[in-house]
DNA sequence: GTGAAAGCGCTAACAC
DNA sequence: GTGTTAGCGCTTTCAC
């Protein structure tokens, strides 16, 4: 039998039993390097366990999303690990309607009551701001993200709130919005640098925006970190090998997965323990695009 | 009926059926920014078709890979995408056997006669070469990849086409193993600049490695590209980025992954079909890391 | 047309 | 212990 190289069918058991190992992860975009680690942390754990992960994308698009989580469902996933496109409370809401175990992860999805795993955004934004000021910079300048993610936007609220904790006085004309992008940094960047008074550091709420500012400021002949200082969000492989390497706030990208897929598997052992808040601190990473401010 | 919001069991379909749309995406590493975008391909083409995918890592490690297969048929899957780990021509040898569709992605897998999509990596090395010849560089040193993998092999091939057919003299201290990763890339970069006779120009293998060169080339004291010209392989995101963007030979990824998905959808209907070959070209992607040779 | 019945491959329950 | 059987939810066939 053994010999024979027999493999029981999985469908046929999973019928029998009412139960799958497989796990949908639906996320915004496998390929850019933030998800794509979390995907990996979510893989892994879920291999050790025993469990196959059906990956979704969705462009940010939430008919597709809708599209993708039906057919999890027709597959009788054993559960969900979810980041959200657009509003997502309905969805969530079916999804919990039909008992489908559910974690949120990343973004936030408002007004329902669901596990989820994200990032403290808010302090991440604060460690940044309070990286800067402890250098001695008090125009600080900050380019967010998309306006609607819960991320970008609690990343503004940390460099706000140091400003005031600080004393430094808000001046709305250093706060742009991007859109996570390099070239929306790089664009940013030019206008704050032809500012009356232009800022001396800048805080770009992901590091791909950040490294557009450095682009801009080498263009205009500044030199980073003398002239300018730059932080970043997210550490991703590519801030390492940046010129000069990027200052940038870490999230535990992996863990997230790995946290995120622990507590799916526990929801799926039972569907009606109270729900769970996980929230991971950040850490700054101190590179090279950050230095004391100096007055000359 | 439609308000009840009712979803079929896709289990008992697919069991009634005999079939399944799920197909297998085996690769070694999700969040390796290749492969990250070749899965892209993967997803969304499999999307459109009424597909799901099943992601499954294997770091290289074979029995991972071994392990990931099982559990692949034992769920039906309609078809494998396979991008292989160490030597696989068994385990194909094996799914066909067993009337598996499989399509081998990236990597060539000896000795079998089964669907492959990849890239023309010798026609890639040549253009490289031929980019730093064209620019008049005659010392010209190549860092290549892992050993036991085509693509490397193969880029490497293409390096030494190009010497003989241009009557460079073939010097082996100009040629050095790296396996892929940033730190390789500096380290050979180092030992080639501290050569008697160094080079004035490097092709490596990856784009990681070259941003691995400048970065060793630029802590010399050496500017790039003036001082020395340097052409990556892959055209990752990355390679955009750095300072000075690099120029690489871009391999078209998201194009390997629709074109292996639909290879693959297209042995889901005919498994007696004789087997395909396709092997895409690259192109080369000027940017400013490398310069004509200057003789001063 | 509409309706009943068999069976995909397995597991769990039950009888021996 | 070992063997038999019902049935998971669906599709497809066949009878009406």
């Amino acid at each position: 039998m053994n010999q024979l190289d027999y493999k029981p069918n999985a469908l046929a058991q999973n019928l029998r039993r009412q139960q799958t190992y497989t796990i949908g992860m639906i996320v915004p975009d496998s390929a850019n390097p933030f998800f794509a680690e979390v995907a990996r942390g979510i893989e892994d754990t879920s291999f050790e366990q025993n469990h196959s992960v059906i990956l979704c994308n969705t462009d940010g698009d939430v008919d597709k999303q809708t599209t993708h989580t039906d057919l999890l469902i027709k597959n009788q996933v054993a559960g969900i690990l979810f980041v959200a496109a657009g509003i997502s409370t309905e969805l969530v809401e079916n999804l919990q309607a039909r008992r489908v175990p559910v974690v949120v992860v990343d973004r936030e999805v408002p007004d329902v009551n669901v596990d989820t795993v994200l990032t403290n955004h808010l302090q991440g934004g604060r460690l940044a701001t309070k990286h800067l000021w402890d250098l001695g910079h008090r125009r600080i300048a900050c380019i967010s993200g998309g306006s609607n993610l819960s991320p970008s936007a609690e990343r503004l609220t940390g460099y706000q709130q140091i400003l005031q904790e600080t004393g430094i006085l808000f001046d709305e004309s250093l706060v742009l919005r991007g859109d996570f992008q390099y070239v929306s940094g790089y664009e940013a960047a030019r206008q704050l640098l032809a500012h009356a008074d232009p800022p001396t550091a800048v805080f770009a709420c992901n590091d791909l925006m950040a490294v557009g500012v450095i682009s801009a400021a080498t263009e205009l002949g500044l030199r980073v970190p003398q002239d300018l200082s730059v932080v970043g969000f997210d550490d991703v492989r590519l801030a390492s090998f940046t010129n000069p390497p990027l200052t940038t706030v870490a999230q535990p990208k992996y863990e997230i997965g790995v946290i995120a897929t622990e507590m799916l598997l526990a929801r799926v052992q039972n569907i009606d323990a109270p729900t769970r808040l996980k929230r991971l601190d950040t850490t700054l990473v101190i590179r090279q695009s950050t230095a004391p401010l100096t007055s000359d």
